[in-house]
DNA sequence: ATTATCTATAGATCTATAGATAATGC
DNA sequence: ATTATCTATAGATCTATAGATAATGC
């Protein structure tokens, strides 16, 4: 019987979407459990038989996003193995790229971190490791370029720190910046490819790579 | 009769200023009336003797906060009297001071932005006009310094972003990026100091001012 | 037998106001 | 007389569950 998806599977996700689309927008206080079960289709009971509580959902899609968290920062320090123009080059683009694909998720996560810091905490260990690791490699590349003379001296997390605030904030602001700068919506497309090669170019000159 | 400032003008500055915390902790949907009257130290019901509504209390606090956004991003721009590089310099570093003094000012209004973008709407003319106006002298004077060679061909309005992005989103980050970088807290305002040279840094030489 | 779904509603939470009382300024 | 404050509660909104019924998989 392939006729179609088990049509269980297919509510519980539904509702998963749903709640996902009604936290990002509205947040936890702001969204409502009767909403979410509307915009999935389903009856209002069924959201609390799949998941009990409205925290239990929120809980679970906050630890889905959670566990991007670390690629949204970390795929920023590119591959190690490219020399270091192009290493730089790479992860710019594709940390701009990721959070183009997921321009919702920054300012999610922010609101969460900043409701509930405890959250963070508990993936501290795990995460420290890996971006220790990660920039003291990317540290150690720096030093070696910059005793040669082939670049600007430069710490690495603030390297890093740069690269997520060019790539994240403008799509946190974006309604505000297309106010400001007076650019339209239709157009943003070609924004997006513009502010991409700035960024890249920006942290280059920085390290005033030759 | 000059013993005490006047008892009612008390009450009411004191919920405004309970309310801007509650909602800037916990959003419009997220704060409690309740809460507010009570970090006040008045009764539930004055606030509703003063404001009315949740609403019209939350609408006072959000368009007191809205006219600081023209400042909080137009500030980057600098003192066009001075020459280019002291200009660009003035404009990070009190941009910065300026977010640092009110550092939850950016996630209260990107998430206030988000859910009602009308409201911006509200501010266009003015915003767009008084923006326009300074961008495109800075414009003109980035021109001037390519053209003689002085400095790197930039477009203002993503100088600006640059700028604007660089100085904020390490603020609305704070939590994350201790974590990811290791810092504690304790070191906080020595990471503050660094970062605004930083950001000084990182603009010009982006310009490559000479 | 178990899992999924529905209708109807209990119970909790929160905003807002009614109505009484005290303080203040002509 | 007007303004400020309090207590008590109505009324709205929302989450969660009870209890009945239909669908599914051994």
């Amino acid at each position: 019987m392939d006729k179609e998806f088990n049509q269980s599977q297919d509510t519980e996700s539904r509702i998963l979407q749903a709640a996902e689309k009604e936290f990002f927008e509205k947040g936890l206080a702001g969204a409502r459990t009767a909403s979410i079960a509307e915009a999935a289709g389903v009856t209002h009971a069924m959201l609390h038989y799949y998941f009990r509580t409205k925290d239990k959902l929120f809980e679970r899609i906050v630890t889905e996003k959670m566990n991007m968290l670390e690629k949204m920062v970390l795929s920023a320090i590119g591959d190690n193995n490219l020399p270091l123009e192009d290493r730089i080059r790479q992860g710019v683009e594709h940390h701009f790229d990721f959070i183009a694909a997921n321009h919702e998720l920054p300012r999610f996560l922010v609101n969460e971190v900043y409701a509930h810091p405890e959250r963070l905490e508990m993936m501290k260990v795990n995460m420290q490791d890996i971006a220790g690791e990660m920039l003291n490699n990317l540290q150690r590349e720096i030093d070696e370029y910059a005793a040669k003379g082939l670049c600007q001296q430069a710490d690495a997390k603030m390297l890093l720190i740069d690269i997520v605030s060019l790539n994240v904030f403008p799509f946190m602001a974006a309604p505000i910046i297309s106010e400001i700068t007076g650019n339209t919506y239709e157009d943003y497309d070609g924004f997006l490819a513009i502010r991409k090669k700035e960024n890249v170019e920006t942290i280059l000159r920085k390290l005033k790579i030759h």
